[in-house]
DNA sequence: CTGAATCCCCTCAGATACTG
DNA sequence: CAGTATCTGAGGGGATTCAG
């Protein structure tokens, strides 16, 4: 991956054409970057998911936060929301296909992750002990 | 990219083991599922910068913020910090290897947004007209 | 210039209770 | 089961001020 010596790592230009603008990073880091769309999309993308279901397979989650995930969700056309008239009520949640097509970025996310965690953690407990007063969390 | 009509989309299994335990995601997105890490991380990827510099580079961020955000993003070993003890100071702010290889997971970021920013936006609108008393923005 | 410190607003997550 | 409605506390983050 890295070459080692110096620090030559091939860098993607990452600013859409040159400018600072927004792009639309700001948009998907919005609806990923939040506490619990990634743990739903996660779990979603095991198959198709009923409300309760999806609340056990993510701990810790409240009712309001997963219907507010959800509804997000399916305001962006990430999960697809089907209800059947039944009773007790039924409804199903499943990831379409562009929601389908996130996992691989979650996916990369959890490779870098992997990849990064333990040299993080390092820095972070290195930087702690040379700063002991400091609230950055 | 997609099939067609069959959303045959291979998935990647991106829950760690097959468990649904947190992975190391949620300490990723921590970092850069806040605000500004990521624009600032753009900025950097175009090499160093001074404290003001970086400031204007990233239009909107205060220097509350971009203090915080620098120091985190140094903590987790993502950028060097360097100081000249010169008059008036003089700081300077790099990407360290760990902070580029970010740069490539940001581009995967940004190349997901720009492919679906669109069907995303188009969604949002058919979801709004659907639902036009709902404040889930 | 590069911060640290303080104040303060305002969102938003969590808990709780209620409905169909 | 699958939500909605309401309240409340903590905290993110902006504006401002002070310091080296």
């Amino acid at each position: 991956m890295s070459v080692g010596h110096i620090a030559v790592t091939t860098e993607p230009v990452v600013s859409c054409g040159g400018e600072h603008e927004d792009c639309g990073i700001r948009e998907v880091l919005d609806r990923i970057g939040d506490k619990w769309s990634v743990l739903v999309v996660v779990e979603l993308a095991q198959g198709m998911h009923r409300f309760r279901q999806l609340q056990r397979a993510v701990p810790g989650i409240s009712q309001r936060m997963l219907t507010l995930t959800v509804r997000r969700l399916e305001r962006d056309g990430l999960v697809s929301r089907t209800v059947h008239p039944t009773v007790p009520p039924q409804v199903e949640y499943e990831l379409t296909e562009t929601g389908h097509s996130l996992t691989h970025l979650v996916k990369a996310l959890a490779d870098w992750s992997a990849e990064h965690r333990d040299g993080i953690a390092a820095s972070r407990r290195a930087w702690d002990t040379a700063n002991p007063d400091s609230d950055i969390h």
